[in-house]
DNA sequence: AGTTATTAGTTGCATTTACAACTTTATTAT
DNA sequence: ATAATAAAGTTGTAAATGCAACTAATAACT
């Protein structure tokens, strides 16, 4: 134990919201994959393949908007999901241009098995949390995001207001 | 405006707590990137930066331990900021093996703006929390990352607990 | 109908970041 | 003092992602 912290001192860790909710998210990707290698899936895949796995057959467009990411990710790790069987890719009969994105039986098949993972993290990292303090948390982080959003991807009339609702 | 949203689920947000945060840090990242980029600095290396800034003259390993990060991340980030003369390696006296990363004129010059840039990110992304809840979203993030940092990095009798303070 | 603008996806390229294996130097234990 | 360990950094490799530029197809406009 030696080494020079004498002189660190406790600060910069008070203001800044983007620090830790960056920390927290390099520690999910790596608790993920490392719960997820047996499965031959990344961290990366999760979002999409759980979205997919409620909102069967729709298009990389819609999945972009969801999960407010770039079309060219969405699109490599859709490739991935392929790859691997998760989910298959059928041409739409409406739209020449566009695929309609299903889950496999291997896809659902893993379902439990993310979801359990998933929530093993959650739980862990909330357990120190006062009651009802967790779904304030996500309250808030759904706020955020709406905001940070409107910051950065900042279209005029975007219909990234979360449509849909059925059932 | 075709498209078909029409089956999409307002679900799967509720629960999982990785989701939110990714994307919040990912939006982070496009946001700082985007604002920093006059400056030939990327979003990776403003973390190392701002605690530098703080904690002048530490070695690597006291920065990997701060960030939770890797050391080989740290390594190749630390040698951006050495390429665009941000920081400084000098030869540690006391360990052949180690340097002191110190901050050169360069990286102290941007200090003020890179605050700015964050904070108008924290400031704009909580603007709608409720007065007092930014705080505890604070606290809240620092207790999951205590949390989460014991689940995936969980050494016996790691020394991550925040020493110094030296004020 | 014909031209223009938009939209769905893809590809090249760059950044951020983790893991494993390796080098060099310092520590511990014998 | 030696040998075995551990620690500080580096490098190869790969995953996750964003941006810009591109193709193909649909929608809009005249």
């Amino acid at each position: 134990m030696t080494s020079n912290h004498k002189t660190l001192k406790k600060q910069d860790r008070s203001s800044s919201i983007g620090r830790p909710i960056g920390m927290l998210h390099r520690l999910w990707q790596v608790y993920m994959d490392r719960a997820l290698a047996p499965l031959g899936i990344g961290s990366g895949q999760i979002p999409i393949l759980m979205f997919l796995l409620r909102n069967d057959g729709v298009n990389q467009v819609d999945i972009v908007r969801h999960l407010r990411a770039d079309k060219s990710s969405i699109a490599r790790t859709i490739r991935r999901l392929v790859e691997e069987d998760y989910i298959k890719r059928r041409p739409c009969t409406e739209d020449a241009r566009a695929y309609r994105i299903v889950v496999t039986a291997k896809g659902r098949a893993i379902e439990g098995r993310v979801h359990a993972v998933l929530d093993s993290w959650s739980e862990a990292v909330t357990q120190d949390l006062a009651a009802g303090e967790r779904e304030l948390l996500v309250r808030m982080l759904e706020a955020m995001i709406l905001q940070a959003h409107d910051l950065v991807r900042c279209r005029p009339e975007d219909d990234c207001a979360d449509e849909e609702v059925e059932a």
